[in-house]
DNA sequence: CTCACAATTGCGCAAATGAGGTATTTTTTA
DNA sequence: TAAAAAATACCTCATTTGCGCAATTGTGAG
């Protein structure tokens, strides 16, 4: 049998059971092939380089290094191979830690073997296998969520002061006076309740009032 | 037949032909209802208030005002209802403005109907449904920079430059004299080809330095 | 084992910038 | 129509910032 084509897969769960299940699956799916299965991140640091998995399922809830900094540790010895979180975690911090730690891919633990399969050729193809309920939290995280307080005008002034222009740059941009930037920027204070412009930007990201 | 559950879709589409053929599609699949569609946003706009679409197909590019900005203005009339921007724009800025506007969904218009009738149900049930390549650009989003020419120490500091603070008030941060974090600023500034802290905070943004 | 280079830390100065206070005109809303 | 909000504009001073100059340390190439 010809396995070249196979898409070479390793998994990290700490769960005996499922991860000879899963492996079980993968290993006798016609395409795939599960080439490591550890049940930390510390044991598949070692190998990994070689038997250079393609796709890695990766849990996060594991003994010692959670698997969040272990997807840090694996991308940079590996930073070609895609990581697809298996986990019954469904909040925004692990989401969002995952996918800044380098997965592409995020799905819950209750996600039906077919899929799974689908979700590794899915990721190997150059998609993002994401169970629709974490999805959802990742387009909300692009959302702006609270009404602003700021007017238009002020808005537009606030988005550049998160851009870091200087007040007078911004005047030019808007073809207003220095200081009536000066003027928005001290209502924009008091309605943010802010008191100088590094508080302003941050308040900006963390409420997404841009 | 009972039409009570059956899913309001509107749809803001500038060509007659693709608009047509989508209403048709809507109109006659089972528990799909196409109560609206137009060729712009101006249009859709007024009478958006009687027919309450429960999702919205929108198309970016059309005539006046932008899909992007009707998402906007539509959203501050029909807070619950659910976007999905159906475009043939396959690039990083449409992605993000769409969902920054209130997009929850993303499709290309090579998706075939089965799909689309599937990604507006997908959408009403709490889902996000997006393309998976336009799906990578958003994992993408948040992964880490390519490698950064700043050193760890000026790394810190370009992120705390980011975060507005001040040049005191970063060096009481890392127990430093505030002579130490300007020699690193002038520092950073030389190695990203920048010359003002507007710059730098701005590049560090769009290279994911930080 | 040097020597070179990058990283980190430090100082002073001149100029630009930022925050606070005040005020007028236009637009929106009650 | 009157009141409130938004947008416009000016002045001043303390702070911040960017730049030039320099010492120490660690790493790595020769």
């Amino acid at each position: 049998m010809d396995k070249a084509k196979d898409i070479k897969v390793m998994i990290v769960e700490d769960d005996d059971e499922i991860r000879d299940l899963m492996h079980m699956i993968i290993g006798k799916s016609p395409g795939y092939n599960c080439v490591a299965a550890f049940r930390d991140c510390e044991s598949a640091l070692k190998p990994v380089t070689e038997e250079l998995p393609e796709v890695v399922l990766m849990d996060i809830e594991l003994p010692g290094m959670n698997g969040i900094e272990g997807i840090r540790k694996l991308k940079e010895k590996v930073p070609e191979t895609d990581f697809i979180m298996l986990t019954i975690r469904d909040d925004d911090e692990s989401v969002f830690e995952s996918l800044k730690a380098g997965a592409t891919g995020y799905l819950l633990k209750d996600t039906p073997p077919a899929r799974l399969l689908e979700a590794i050729r899915e990721v190997h193809e150059g998609g993002s296998p994401i169970t629709p309920s974490v999805a959802r939290r990742v387009t909300n995280s692009f959302h702006p969520h609270s009404a602003s307080p700021l007017s238009e005008r002020e808005t537009e002034v606030l988005a550049r002061l998160c851009e870091g222009e200087a007040y007078n740059t911004i005047a030019e941009r808007f073809f207003i006076s220095g200081h009536t930037v000066r003027a928005h920027i001290k209502n924009i204070y008091r309605k943010l309740q802010v008191n100088s412009r590094g508080e302003a930007v941050k308040t900006a990201i963390k409420d997404k009032l841009i």
